[in-house]
This record gives C-alpha cells, sequence and structure tokens, in this order.
DNA sequence: GTTTGTTTTTAGATTTGTCTAACTTTTATT
DNA sequence: AATAAAAGTTAGACAAATCTAAAAACAAAC
C-alpha cells in the first residue's frame, strides 16, 4: 500500500528526476537513460532512485528500472503544471520566444507555492497548452487533449495556425522562429511535393518550403471553414482560432512525451 | 586592490547573505545580527563571510564584522532590485497583498537571468517602489528617493495616499490590511488627539483610528491641492498620484534600511 | 554454457551549507 | 586591572547531491 501522501517538501534535484521519471517511463526507465535526461552520472540516478522509492514516489527495484507510483504521477504532474504555466508567462506576458521559455521555465518551476499558480494560472486565462503545443495539467488534475494535429497530416489546400512542437531542440525552435513558422502563425499547405514529401507553404507575403522531417513535427490547428479551396494569400486571419480556444483534436494524435 | 569582477556565479545562500549585509551594515554589521536576519547560527555566519571575503564582496576582518565592499554593493543591489520587483508583480500583476509577497518573492529573486529581469521591468512598467513603499534599485544602478513622508509627519487636513510602511513585520502589515490602509488607497487625516497622537483618518465612508507608532511607520503621499481645507468625505480621488508617479520627497525623510 | 560486454550498483570522496560544542577574543563591570 | 559576560571563531559532524573508480548483475554471442 502506497503512502497517499502528496510528498510535502520535494527539493529540486527530486522534482526534476521525477519529471524525467515520467517524461521518459512507459512503463519502466534505466537509470542510464535516467541519467542522461537530468545531465549526471548512473551513480546519481541510483542514490537518488533509492530515495524517492522511500518516499514512495518510484516503483524501483535494483537492475530492473523504476516507474512511477500514484502519487509520484501526481507529484510529477504538478511539476510539469507549474512548468508549463511559467512557460505560457514568459512567452505571452514577457514576450520571450518559445526557443527560450523552457530554461527560465526549469528555475521557476521549483518555486514552492500552491497560492502562486492558482494565480498565475487564473492571470494567464487558464491556459491549456504551452507555447510548444504541450498540455497543460489542469488544477483537476486532468491532462487537456493534443493542440492540434502534425502538419504531416494535414490535406494540401488547408489554411492552418501553428500552434507547438512536437520536437523542442533548438534546432528546430531556432530554425522556425527564424522562418516566421511560430506559434499564432497562419498559413496555408499549398502542395506536397512528391519527390521528398517537402511542404509549400503560403503566408500573405511569404512562400515557405518545409522538409517532411519539420513537418513531422509541428504541430497545427486546421482552420474551420470549408475542407478544399486553399486561399493562397489570404487576409490576415484575425478571427484564427487561438492557441488556448482549440484542443478537439486528441484522439488521432500521438500523445506527447516530452516533457519539458 | 579588489577585483571588479561583477561576481558571475553567486549561490542562492551566498545572495541572501549579501543582502542581510547590505540590509544592516552602516557601516559594518556583526556575525550574530548577521546570523540572527538569516536565520542561521553564527558560526554559519562566519564561514560564509570568509567564503564571500575571498570573492571580494564583502572587506571582513576576525572579530570586527563585516561591510560590503563595491563589489559587494552592486552585486547586493542587484538581489534587492530582483526582489522588489518580482514584489511589485506579486501585488499588481497577480493581485497578492502586501503582507504576502515578501516570502514568495524571496524565493523569485534568485532566478538567474538579466534578460528575464529586464523584460520583467518592462513588463511593470519600470516600477520605482514596491508595494512597501522602498526604492527599486533601477537599472543603471541609481536608487529613486523614497517614496513619500512618513504619517507621523504630516499636518492636520491633509489629504493622502498610502504608499507603502516602513516596518514589514506581519503584526503591521496583517492590522493595516485589516483596517483598509492599504497602498493606493485614500485618506484625510482629520486630526491628532493631543492626549497620545493618535491619527484620527477619514475615509469616503469609514473613520478610523491609528496609533501614533503607526503613523510613524506609514509610507504616505500627501495631495497635491491647497494645504489647509481638509475634505471629509471627499469623492473617490480618481486622480490621486499613482505609487509609482511621484519620488521627490527624499531629503526630508529618512532613508529605508530594511532590505527585503 | 562460458565468455564478453553493457548496465547498474556500491564504495569512498567532494562541495555547499548547516549544526553543536568547545574555545578564543573582545567588551563591560566592579 | 581582574574578571565576568558577550560576541565571535574553530573543530568536527551531518545531509544533500554529486563525482570517479571498482565491483556485481544481467544480456547475449559464440
Amino acid at each position: 500500500m502506497t503512502a497517499s501522501v502528496p510528498a510535502p517538501g520535494l527539493t529540486s534535484a527530486e522534482e526534476n528526476y521525477l519529471k524525467a521519471v515520467f517524461a521518459l517511463a512507459q512503463p519502466r526507465i534505466g537509470t542510464n537513460a535516467l541519467a542522461d535526461r537530468v545531465q549526471t552520472k548512473a551513480s546519481s540516478a541510483t542514490d537518488m532512485l533509492q530515495r524517492l522509492a522511500e518516499k514512495g514516489l518510484v516503483d524501483y527495484e535494483r537492475y530492473k528500472g523504476v516507474a512511477l507510483t500514484d502519487a509520484g504521477r501526481i507529484a510529477a504532474a504538478a511539476v510539469v503544471r507549474r512548468h508549463r504555466l511559467w512557460e505560457v508567462f514568459l512567452a505571452e506576458t514577457l514576450g520571450f520566444g518559445w526557443n527560450e521559455v523552457h530554461d527560465l521555465a526549469e528555475e521557476l518551476e521549483h518555486v514552492q507555492s500552491p497560492e502562486l499558480i492558482r494565480r498565475l494560472d487564473r492571470f494567464l486565462g487558464t491556459p491549456t497548452h504551452d507555447p510548444h503545443g504541450d498540455p497543460i495539467p489542469q488544477a483537476d488534475g486532468s491532462w487537456p487533449a493534443a493542440a492540434g494535429i502534425l502538419l504531416d497530416q494535414l490535406p494540401p489546400g488547408t489554411a492552418f495556425t501553428v500552434v507547438g512542437a512536437a520536437d523542442h531542440t533548438d534546432e528546430l525552435l531556432n530554425y522556425l522562429t527564424q522562418v516566421g513558422a511560430v506559434p499564432q502563425s497562419s498559413w496555408t499547405l499549398v502542395e506536397v511535393l512528391p519527390f521528398d514529401g517537402t511542404r509549400v507553404l503560403q503566408d500573405d507575403d511569404r512562400r515557405l518550403h518545409l522538409s517532411a522531417l519539420a513537418a513531422k513535427n509541428m504541430w497545427v490547428q486546421a482552420h474551420p471553414q470549408g475542407s478544399g479551396a486553399g486561399a493562397q494569400a489570404g487576409a490576415p486571419t484575425e478571427d484564427a482560432p487561438t492557441r488556448r480556444d482549440l484542443q478537439q483534436w486528441g484522439d488521432e494524435t500521438p500523445f506527447t512525451t516530452e516533457t519539458h
């Protein structure tokens, strides 16, 4: 029987390990993979896992890897919630780019105060997804569905809004930022080149070629108007759905495993 | 010759000690007083002082107490700046009371990112004082003058706005919050009772008695209109000066030494 | 089913920040 | 000035989190 205590005082390090286990365990994760994720050595991970096991947050067995307990899953989700709310704050309130928010949120997430998070959430309008399109665990413990579909799966001729990226590496985010394919920006998928699957996008005044790999890692939200008829150079889409209004695509899209 | 390096990586503990020395040293402070302030024991303070001395941030001499070096003063001011900006954020943006912001800011202030502070400052409108009326060191290193004068020194019949408190204890802040004498609230000083110096304040619809001691610890900003003629139950002072607009009282007011 | 190789764990050391207990220096008192 | 009290320092220990190096367990190949 696992103690269902919500784990009162977790250190920053403990929270980081917990988050990493949460992100990678499906259902179990090895010591080395975990150590890699939190940027330490396997020996350090072993130590920490034993401590987390004593606190009832992970189910750890020597040489067999670890999984989260129910209590651990709850604690980890709380950390992810704090992290992603701060990311929204940094991007929307302070104007940081989606490629800049992660590291800062990594520090802010460890500030301990449920009331602070409650108020931050309310101030931000109870967002459901962070700037990368990842779902934000809600105060009641529920998880919003995916923010959209992958550009990959969008039929040509469709207008859409960028709502996130499935890959969080600097390489992709910096690239997309540079070419202007950032969250909230609207485009039309003009065509998919048969040769290598390159996506040709059209903005008001710009045309953009994206590789199939990039397209496979971009969360987009198709615009509601009737399927076909791709408007080549449409007017500014003032009435485009904002990132936070829409989240009804869940089923056919893979659930994000990245847990920054 | 002191190394003028801006001290790259300071730990949270180091920053806290530095802030404490900054707050209390005039010009020197003893080990015990410092230990009290940072909630540790004298032996811990001694250890830390020796480390800060090695980094060139304090001028420490065995058995003689410590003072800040120039480099230490700069580093401490940066911490105070971060702390007070976060306090403004917590109060103005998230709606926390002035009696709740200190402890949270204490955690947030250690997040390391000059860019974050730059953007936060801009978002808040480059405030000059925190919710307690304490001056916020500016990006250029300058210190705004005091936010107002002490209620103590206000002539009877004057209308004013509360802009802070010189004493930051929970006892005073909670009391003032309970009776509604909070930052931004406007009152008229009706009279000073000759017996014990009690201040009688008048709001739109409330009359309030404050002790001489409380009055001595409240920063207020007199309203501009001609000196005498105290309006007993004036209309809501929509055009009252906001806390952040005014800071031209400097000379005759004691400089705040509290450095939360 | 040994042997090789990878993964994981243990053992021992290090750093930061703290503590208690004992000792030293300074200050104040008579 | 001698002595008592206060203030400050050192020594030794501890907890958290990490590391390196060496040993143990597991997996897989021949």
